[in-house]
DNA sequence: TGCCAGGCCCTCTTTAGGGCCTT
């Protein structure tokens, strides 16, 4: 299994071979994914042009995506998605086929930072800050402060910057901790206001052996096949997703744990080793400092037992698939994160203060 | 032969040591 991109439970799109073909399979009981892929030229930078999705109301859903390898002077960063038809799925009669074309503007690249305008001046920041600080702003401008205002800044000009905010948890596995030597060989996304088309989850060619299958159960021979995509191939999908989530003039907030320090910093290895940049309208934000912050809250000592597990067993959520898979991971994760904004009290606008950019 | 991830946080403290978190 390789692809998913699912609705509100998840499907599961899963292509047996990487070229010309088209595959249904299974998950999750009656639902199921119908993947295309189709190369259209030989030059093997593939391009997310045609995505097939799938829409079901009610019990299942189906997914369809066509991916097929650009040719001519497209590049990763330019690309267009088509959802182009849905599958409908009757576990007793078989399909019923209806399929809708509709074009959705994916281009991802040169996209304007629509907050850029304001990070030259922050005047009732720096009314709170000491000269001594002052001049170190003026002169060091962190990047975390910048995003940091960014959000001020929108919460001031928006009220409703609730509504704008997409929240989108995120979870990768990787073959070990090491940002230069190891790859990402598993991804994750969900965005947490659910609904139609709400996750993504891909498995990713590392071009390299996975030593730590103990770990997460992800083989060698699950992931270094000709039809599992690798980053390079698979980052043009990752933006249009994200882009699809987005609300127009509104902010993603990606959300991991640990992800200062292992997540962001490992996904921008990635990026850049595919010549890419993370977006840098993207938000980050790690629930690592706020579970943290729940447990001294609580009167535990920290260090405490903070990890995605302890935190499962402690707010008693049951475990759903197996842990370290991604999509379980996220799914956990987006339970997590309830449970620690409620303990914290933490309005969005409060969560998002916490949020900083990749560039940091 | 030595290194082998890196950052955050706390303590038995202060500039070091060690545990935790991610795979």
């Amino acid at each position: 299994m390789t692809c998913r991109w699912g609705g509100d439970r998840g499907c599961n799109a899963s292509p047996a071979l990487w070229r010309n073909m088209v595959v249904l399979l299974p998950f999750r009981g009656n639902e199921e994914v119908v993947v295309e892929w189709r190369e259209v030229a030989s030059r093997q930078t593939l391009l997310m042009s045609e995505c097939f999705c799938i829409s079901i109301t009610g019990m299942l859903s189906y997914f369809t995506y066509s991916l097929h390898f650009g040719s001519g002077r497209d590049s990763v960063g330019n690309s267009s998605l088509k959802v182009l038809g849905s599958h409908k799925y009757e576990p007793e009669g078989g399909y019923s086929r209806k399929w809708i074309s509709r074009s959705v503007n994916t281009k991802t690249g040169g996209k304007k930072d629509t907050f850029s305008s304001k990070t030259s001046i922050r005047p009732e920041i720096s009314e709170e800050t000491s000269s001594i600080k002052l001049n170190k702003y003026e002169l060091e401008t962190t990047e975390l402060e910048r995003s940091q205002y960014y959000v001020q800044q929108k919460i001031a000009d928006n009220k409703d910057l609730e509504r704008l905010v997409t929240i989108i948890a995120f979870d990768i596995e990787t073959t070990g901790f090491g940002r230069e030597n190891d790859r990402v060989i598993e991804i994750a996304f969900q965005d947490l206001r659910g609904g139609k088309n709400s996750t993504f989850q891909s498995l990713v060619n590392p071009g390299r052996y996975v030593p730590n299958t103990h770990i997460h159960g992800i083989s060698n021979n699950m992931v270094n096949r000709s039809d599992v995509p690798s980053m390079e191939q698979l980052i043009p999908i990752l933006l249009k997703y994200i882009q699809s989530r987005q609300i127009p003039g509104g902010v993603v907030v990606l959300i991991a744990h640990n992800a200062r320090t292992f997540d962001v910093p490992f996904l921008k290895r990635e990026f850049s080793r595919c010549s890419c940049k993370i977006p840098p309208d993207w938000l980050f934000i790690d629930t690592l400092p706020l579970a943290r912050a729940v447990m001294k809250s609580k009167g535990s000592k920290v260090p405490s037992k903070v990890s995605l597990q302890a935190l499962r067993e402690y707010y008693d959520i049951p475990l759903v698939g197996s842990a370290h898979r991604a999509l379980s991971d996220v799914h956990l994760l987006a339970l997590v994160l309830q449970r620690l904004t409620h303990d914290l009290k933490l309005p969005i606008s409060g969560l998002l203060q916490s949020s900083f950019k990749a560039s940091n």
